[in-house]
DNA sequence: CCTGGATCTGACAACGTTGTCCAGGCTCTA
DNA sequence: TAGAGCCTGGACAACGTTGTCAGATCCAGG
């Protein structure tokens, strides 16, 4: 067996200066040094003006010990001249955990989802991630599209607001181990953790207490039954009817319709019908805003349970009576459990489901106006 | 000059075999193949399973030209049975873009910057661009942090909606390149691009409607001047008094006081000072709400205008009479320009600012009531 | 049968960071 | 003063992708 070293392995060495020849510092310095982000310089730049080498940057970066206070001066004057940040693409893909979240949700613009969304982002900061969103504008599609780009992206975790009922094709990302949390309403065709507020029963307990102050001809304005909130509340909505005796009639229910024009109408024509309601329970905030106003035109009292708070619902006349979700609760607890997943300390998919309050204003008080 | 290349320079060498000991490689083999993103399959382990070589499967990832449709169909098989999905991380770090753009908010859950966030991600969607997104809480610590994890992170572009009155901090940042645009509020000590409200002329337009329904003496409800739209909102307060030749008086204003309680105190005050006021301009929209409370519970008709729209503002008793911003057309200015910046097609720093629009309602309708 | 192009395919070197491991200098003890 | 053990610093190979470039393969035309 030859046990010489060959001589090309040794190290090139600088004929008239003795020096080691470094070739890729060498070739990399008459390139044109522009590099893509802008003009970045990186640590090879910082290293070089610094006089050390590349690994001794990354510690002083990452405030590793095992280096000199001296050489951290040098290192670190070098830094701030030259302005160098590091490229935390360069070091996700090195380390294989990017620190942030995505947040898929339903449409940013809808005040429920304001604080659901920004108690995310804490819980993500404390944490120390950041948060990656984007909006599904409730199209099963584009959330579908939104989530596989945020596993592209490698986030850690996923918080999904469900637009569609079929999440089957975040399998692979499950079984890759992106840990994920459907909140508000549930994953469908899968089995994962889900988040989501108690709308059969808070729907149920708005009603009722129509029923308790003596209604019987209680309308049910609400979004369409494929969205699983709706669904429910709707449920609760007959549960509590069921629950009371009273057979509910087709004239009093409003499905399905969500643009303003359309509840409108459809909350006149069940307070005109043959059989007119004396009280109406919305299925959701934006239902609530517009049955308000419908009220408001008319002089006959009606009563009015709202699902979701909407602000300012104390100071209109009457004071709004709704079933309050807390957006806020959901978001964090959504995210907690995204952390322990990512933890280790969670393993089985749950669903959990938070309280509604019921918050009496007014509205929900008066009486049948027969 | 030594010119030997010393020993201990040499390759190592195994003492027994004498064979070149190459410790990374032969390590590697034995560790355990687990890779860090869960278990991804990389385009290597879809090359293998395909049988090609691992830029064939890199064009049929990316629809590039020049691959046969059964080598095509080949891949995607394999593609489908791993359930690859490309790392965007790895392919950021080559490709020197992210496409993804931060928004650096105030604070998500207040209901004026739904809409904007919304209307940035709309314009990111559009071009191909995920936002990524966290808030000051107003701290401008906190601001800076989140503004530079974000050019860490190599984001192509910044919204930033400023907490602070200092963005040096962001100089190194646009030498590199990082498309930077300040919306809401001006940017601190650095040129760079804004996009604003008018601020100075609603408030001067929202107090000179009072002052021509006859009021003289106003108040104002405001944040601290340190923030560059009260300071202008303030402004505007005392321009419209000047033109009207009214002097004012410091017991009319409050500055810089921002929670329910305190402001609800502050009102109080003024309406109740030596000189009390018939009307009362408010600084913004968690200020109008607080005056709205305040006033409901007097029986003296009070004036009230606000700055900012604020949701059912039409429906309560009399409505409520503002000066209304657009936040989607704030965020949309914001997000464009930001993407002209990118294209190239903008260069020099401009400041922007969106006019206001009146909304008359009712409240800021009220005579004088002396 | 060879040549010349047009396809198609794959090796290989980046991108900027971090983990591993070794070298060289130092201090401390025997 | 040697040997053992620390401390500091640096070389090098990943991470998973894409751009470059050159090698295969094929077919038509001479």
């Amino acid at each position: 067996m030859d046990r010489r070293i060959p001589m090309d392995r040794r190290i090139p060495v600088d004929d008239r200066t003795g020096r080691r020849i470094v070739p890729e510092t060498i070739r990399r310095s008459d390139r044109a040094p522009e590099n893509r982000y802008g003009n970045r310089p990186t640590m090879k730049d910082v290293a070089a003006r610094a006089g050390v080498g590349l690994k001794t940057v990354s510690r002083v970066v990452n405030g590793e010990p095992g280096v000199t206070p001296e050489t951290e001066r040098r290192v670190q004057e070098a830094i701030d001249a030259l302005g160098f940040r590091r490229n935390d693409s360069a070091r996700v893909l090195r380390k294989g955990r990017t620190a942030s979240i995505g947040l898929v949700l339903e449409d940013l613009a809808d005040p429920f989802y304001g604080p659901l969304s920004r108690a995310v982002e804490e819980v993500a900061r404390a944490h120390g991630a950041l948060l990656i969103n984007g909006s599904s504008a409730e199209d099963p599609d584009r959330e579908q599209e939104l989530a596989l780009a945020l596993c592209a992206r490698r986030v850690d975790g996923l918080v999904i607001i469900p637009a569609g009922d079929d999440h089957r094709y975040m399998e692979p990302e499950l079984k890759a181990g992106v840990a994920t949390v459907f909140v508000d309403r549930p994953a469908g065709k899968i089995d994962a953790d889900c988040v989501l507020s108690d709308n059969f029963g808070g729907a149920r307990d708005g009603v009722a207490h129509l029923i308790a102050h003596g209604h019987r001809r209680i309308g049910f304005v609400g979004d369409m039954p494929r969205i699983h909130t709706a669904a429910e509340r709707l449920r609760g909505y007959r549960a509590a009817m069921e629950d009371a005796g009273i057979p509910v009639e087709d004239s009093w229910m409003s499905l399905g319709v969500t643009d303003p024009e359309r509840v409108r109408r459809a909350a006149e024509e069940m307070l005109s019908g043959p059989s007119p309601v004396t009280a109406i329970f919305a299925g959701n905030n934006r239902v609530t805003v517009t049955v308000i106003r419908v009220l408001a035109e008319r002089t006959r009292p009606v009563a009015l349970v709202g699902f979701d708070d909407i602000e300012l619902a104390d100071l209109l006349q009457p004071g709004v009576t709704v079933v309050a979700q807390d957006a806020a609760a959901l978001g964090r607890t959504a995210a907690e459990r995204l952390f322990r997943q990512l933890d280790g300390t969670l393993v089985t998919p749950e669903r959990i489901e938070l309280p509604t309050r019921l918050i009496t204003r007014g509205s929900g008080e008066l009486p049948p106006a027969d």
